[in-house]
DNA sequence: GTTGGAAAGTCAACAAAGCTGACATATAAT
DNA sequence: ATTATATGTCAGCTTTGTTGACTTTCCAAC
């Protein structure tokens, strides 16, 4: 190998370095502290929290979800999402049908009420992430958005896959 | 505008359609899950939380931080840090030394054992991390840091890299 | 030099949201 | 008929966040 590709090889697995890696998991800390500051605020205010802003997004993207598919998208047990879903339906913002097909299934949809909290959280939390690609640019927005995909898990690269085909 | 220049145009802009921005949500979402399923998995064999590895992760970065410091960093109160670290130095992992000249200030450092746990745990997050920088490549990392540093809070940024700095 | 406020840290009590386990009900599948 | 699945619910525990009250220490104004 000669000194110069041997230059070149190093430059290019210099981001791989453990202090790269490092960086990198801490930008990831701080930038989801970013990611949530702004719907956070919003639902402190309502007296509800993370739980019940991603529980409402996933039925705004995919209404008329089952309970069990969407304790699969969050991965948490049905108790906690239950408890989270009771709430919001208590309080008009979601509604449960009960399943045509199957009658066990209870299909999860917005209200009005629902999707005009869903619009306002997700407003929020779209304004920071179109500042933060604008300031970026395209590219950037390209590998930001490939090394997210290879760092989930292969489940949740197919739910999350799965999501994006539904919606075009 | 040209025809041309206006395809060019809307292909640049493609990246800020709301379900581009919808999709790098739940990119976000799940790659977290993703960053920390990993370090989780050995938390929870040895009764200790996120919250804990946080600590440990910061210490180990910044030794001799004082708790005021650590505070501003992770963004959580002093009562919420405090239960953590009081745990990590009944457990022989924090070793906690009162301030030479401020004898309020309390200085964390690892100890040998806590050095291990940080280790461990890094080890599988850096693993992770690594694995999805490879994947991705070289280009890819560079957008990925940059789309992440735009999505931080300003002070946020600014404690971002002022570790970066400390550690060259 | 004393004192009064600010800063750092600790203790107590509470809340959100995760978890496990047990169990009920309705429906579907065999 | 029996068994399996989907959902909901109760009880109780854990982690990790919160606020409020308190101590110790420092510093600056008087």
């Amino acid at each position: 190998m000669s000194e110069r590709s041997a230059a070149q090889h190093s430059d290019m697995l210099l981001f791989l370095t453990d202090e790269q890696l490092r960086q990198g998991i801490e930008a990831m800390f701080f930038a989801y502290q970013g990611f949530t500051a702004d719907p956070d605020r919003i639902l402190s205010e309502i007296a509800y929290g993370r739980a019940h802003h991603r529980a409402v997004h996933f039925i705004n993207r995919a209404p008329g979800t089952t309970v069990n598919n969407l304790l699969g998208i969050l991965g948490v047990t049905k108790q906690s999402l239950n408890r989270v879903l009771r709430t919001l339906i208590e309080d008009g913002l979601v509604e449960s049908k009960v399943g045509r097909v199957d009658k066990r299934e209870r299909h999860l949809f917005l209200t009005d009420a629902g999707a005009e909290l869903e619009r306002k959280l997700s407003d929020a939390q779209r304004a920071r992430m179109r500042a933060a690609y604008r300031d970026a640019g395209a590219e950037a927005v390209t590998g930001f958005r490939a090394v997210l995909e290879a760092m989930m898990d292969k489940d949740m690269r197919r739910k999350s896959r799965a999501l994006k085909e539904s919606s075009t």
